[in-house]
DNA sequence: CGGCAACTGGCAGCTTGCTGCCACCCGCTC
DNA sequence: GAGCGGGTGGCAGCAAGCTGCCAGTTGCCG
C-alpha cells in the first residue's frame, strides 16, 4: 500500500484475509467498526479469522456500532453481549442502516465493505488521512447519537404495528380521539381499543406517561 | 478521474473549482454535505463560487447537516434559514463536531475536505462506489438521528421553575390528578393550574404530546 | 392601615377519555 | 352449513380532566 493515493480495492474476503489481516493484529489504539449486523459482509469463518486477532493489545479501546437487526438474531445478541462482557464497547443505532461495513483501525487504516461482484465481496482500503478522518467524523456522531447495547436492551422497544405507529402520531399531534379516529378512518371505539393496547404496551397508567416513553423509544416520528 | 482507484487528491481550493467544480453544476437528483458550519472548509469566495452552481436542476434535492456551531453566528444563520426557504433541507447535528466536510453529489461522486497542508487544504475527490456507499450510509444514520434546523431553532427549551419540574415528574409517574395533587400538597385546583400553565409553555394540546415534549427537552429526570 | 394585585381552593358544569356490553361481521375449520 | 374465535362499532355509564366563578388569603406599596 503504497503510492499518492492509499487506497486499494480488494476483491473477495479471502483476499482481505491474506492482504489485510495482519491490520487487525496489528491494531493497538483503537477498533472501531459500523455495520447492520455481525453478518454484514463476512461468513462466520473470516468473521472470526479476523476478529479473532483483535483483542490482543493492552489498551486497545473496541467500539462497534450495529443496528437493531442485530439483536434479531438469538446468536448474534449472545455474540455481542459477551464481547461487552469483556470490555468491548458496543452500541445500537436506530437511525440508519449501516449497510456498508465500515471499519476504522487507530485512526490510520480504513476498510469499507462494497457491493458483491461476481460472487465476491468487494473491499476498499485505505490508509488515506482525509479519507479516514472525514469518515470517522460521521462514525463519531452516529456513534454519539446510537444507544449502548445493555441500555437498549433494557429499554426493549415494544413492537408496534404500522397502524399502532399511525396512533401513536395522531396522539402526538394532539388531537381529540375523535379527530384521531376519523383521519385514520376507524371508529372511535376502535380507535380507543388500540390507544388502550398502546398504553398496556407502553406500560402507562396516563396519557402523559404514555408520551415520555413512547418518546423514549423513538416511537414518534 | 480514471483508472482503479478512482480517487484523486486535489491541493487547494483554487484547484479544487478549476477540476471539480463543474461537479456541482452537474448535480442532477441529490447534493448532499456535512459539516461542522459553512466555513468548515472553504473560505466565502470558493463557497460561493461552488455552492453557487447547485441550485439549478429541477427535482434536486438538497441536504445539509452541520452542527450547532453554524448558528452561533447570525449572518451564517441567516444564510440557512434562506437556503431553507427555497427548498433545501438543512438539519443540525447536535451528537459530533462534523469537522471534516464530507460533500456527496448524486452518490456518485464524493468529495472530502482533509487537513491543510502547506497553507492548502487537501481535498480527496472519489467516485469509488465502496467508499461513496459506505460513507453515505453513515451519513443517512447521522442525518436521521439530527433535527430540522427549524424544529431546532423553534424547540428553545422552556423555562420550569422547581415547582413546575415536580409536577412534571408527577405525570410522568402516571398518577391521577387527585394522587399527584395530594403528593405535591397542592389543592387539585392549584394543581390542575400548574398543569395547564405547563401545557401552555410545552405547546401542547393533549397530555400525550406533552408528555412526548417534556422528553424531548428533557424536562423529565 | 387600606387598597390592590396575585394566588388559592372549593364547587359546578362540561368535555374528553375509558371500558363493558352486545349485536353483527368475517374468516376458518370440521 | 354450523360453530367458533376474533374483531368492529354503537351505546351507555363512569372517571378523569378542564376551566370559569367566586370567596378568601397573602404580600406589597403608599
Amino acid at each position: 500500500m503504497s503510492g499518492n493515493q492509499q487506497v486499494i480495492t480488494i476483491h473477495g474476503e479471502q483476499e482481505l484475509v491474506a492482504r489485510a489481516g495482519h491490520l487487525f493484529e496489528g491494531a493497538r489504539s483503537e477498533f472501531v467498526c459500523a455495520a447492520t449486523d455481525l453478518k454484514t459482509w463476512s461468513r462466520p469463518t473470516t468473521r472470526a479469522s479476523m476478529a479473532g486477532r483483535v483483542h490482543r493489545a493492552d489498551g486497545l479501546v473496541i467500539r462497534k456500532l450495529y443496528t437493531p437487526v442485530a439483536l434479531a438474531d438469538e446468536e448474534q445478541r449472545s455474540h455481542l453481549l459477551e464481547r461487552v462482557s469483556v470490555g468491548a464497547r458496543i452500541r445500537i443505532c436506530r437511525t440508519g442502516l449501516l449497510q456498508h461495513e465500515t471499519i476504522i483501525i487507530d485512526r490510520r487504516v480504513m476498510i469499507l465493505a462494497g457491493a458483491e461482484v461476481a460472487g465476491d465481496r468487494e473491499f476498499t482500503v485505505t490508509t488515506s488521512p482525509t479519507l479516514i478522518s472525514g469518515v470517522y467524523a460521521l462514525f463519531e456522531a452516529t456513534w454519539e447519537a446510537a444507544t449502548d447495547l445493555t441500555a437498549y436492551l433494557r429499554s426493549d422497544p415494544p413492537q408496534v404495528d404500522a397502524e399502532g405507529r399511525r396512533v401513536l402520531r395522531a396522539l402526538g399531534e394532539g388531537l381529540t380521539d375523535e379527530a384521531a379516529a376519523r383521519r385514520l378512518g376507524l371508529s372511535l371505539r376502535t380507535y380507543r381499543r388500540r390507544v388502550a393496547e398502546l398504553m398496556r404496551l407502553l406500560d402507562s397508567d396516563s396519557r402523559f406517561q404514555a408520551g415520555v416513553h413512547a418518546g423514549e423509544f423513538g416511537l414518534i416520528s
